[in-house]
DNA sequence: AAAAATGTTATGGCTGACCTTATTATTCCA
DNA sequence: TGGAATAATAAGGTCAGCCATAACATTTTT
């Protein structure tokens, strides 16, 4: 329980871990993906990350969190989304870009300012992706909500939360008004994992598979 | 003009010359000091800094900013000092815990952030500690104040500003109460380099030089 | 002017976090 | 069941920013 300082780049790697896989075994590739970084690069940082308790590997299966590195990350998912809703409602930052500086402020922040920052925010419960933020004691129920690329055709559903980080992905989604609380109907579904295509704000709009992945709905009707 | 990246030790180097010199020549085992790190240390990262046209060394004499050193520092001071700002008037953070909380967030803070932070705090023109924030555009008008290390006996003046950084240094001038606006009267001045004796706020407190360097004031009488 | 103090350079090391290019092991699928 | 795809390891590098120790240069003090 010794308060370690962890690098940003540790922070990271669990972080991407909660966001991806919840408690599920994550594919050392899809960190790869997310984090930008070589395959190679993963398997060197999922040893150091074991060694410190923090991941559990099982080759050719997958990462998946400790007890241990799931509070870290959970505690890393606070401090982020709290930063969020900070730049988007009273710095009046933009949208698709709320992530990224959050992103950044988050590897900086002290516990003494996490939780004041909460404090003065008002202890929300969702950061402005819709995502829902951990207690300060470190739970955290995650969304009942599904991917919308798994959504039928004929479906409308509500976003619940975007979980996509990269800018322009976000820019994206906010152009389209693919956003938390827009309702969403799925007009045609492309053979051979082409994409989606939405009806949402009285507009059609296609969505590929892997970005619709991103995007959580809770079902409305059909 | 390009938007380099610079790291958080490039932007420290620069910012601890900033508060240290002004303008004049500042010798390297200050710097060494400051940073707490070796004197070796600091040549080898004065010769980085040199190449990048940051800072100017003259072997044996000193290291100071360029104009593009200096611009860079004074940006960085800004946004320190206005994450001070946030801290203290609206996360109430302790007096003496700002300034290090302010120094880990600032080198995770984009422009967009800072310049919608000044706004959403009023452009302030002084931290908490009293120093003076820098303009968006790098203008910057230092203090006209004297180091209360060179106040004479009897001299009464006024606190304008605290250049300290150390957490603990702070915790002892804000238990003493020498704070930005209040007065002080030098009762004594010991030898041999020795503490001054300062009346303030009803008590005698003893301070020993090297920290009243880092008590900017101005003289009231005497 | 000599000695002491201070500052610089040279070497050699370390760590974390990346990279590339092979090679080897496992799993998946046709 | 055999080949393709995927994942892991091995080996050798890079880079920033630190460290220590030792040699050398300069400045300051006595
Ligand atoms: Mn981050
Ligand atoms: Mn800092
Ligand atoms: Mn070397
Ligand atoms: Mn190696």
């Amino acid at each position: 329980m010794t308060i370690m300082h962890l690098s940003e780049s540790t922070e990271m790697y669990l972080k991407a871990m909660a966001e991806l896989g919840g408690q599920d075994v994550i594919a050392t590739a899809r960190l790869a993906e997310r984090l930008n970084v070589t395959p190679v690069s993963v398997s060197e940082m999922v040893r150091r990350l074991g060694e410190q308790g923090l991941v559990s590997h099982t080759p050719y299966k997958g990462v998946h969190l400790t007890k241990k590195g799931r509070e870290v990350a959970c505690n890393v998912l606070r401090r982020q989304r709290l930063w969020e809703c900070f730049l988007y409602d009273h710095l009046k930052i933009d949208w698709s870009q709320v992530y990224e500086f959050a992103c950044s402020l988050e590897h900086a922040t002290a516990p003494e300012v996490t939780e004041a920052l909460a404090g003065f925010l008002g202890n929300p419960q969702t950061c402005p992706r819709g995502n829902p933020i951990p207690a300060a004691d470190g739970s955290f129920k995650p969304l009942d909500a599904m991917p919308l690329s798994e959504a039928k055709l004929g479906q409308t559903a509500q976003v619940l939360a975007v979980n996509a980080t990269a800018t322009d992905v976000l820019k994206y989604l906010q152009e389209k008004n693919i956003l938390p609380g827009r309702e969403v109907t799925v007009i045609e579904v492309a053979p051979m994992q082409g994409p989606l295509t939405l009806h949402v704000g009285g507009k059609d709009v296609a969505l590929g598979l892997s970005m619709a992945e991103f995007v959580l709905v809770k079902k409305i009707k059909n």
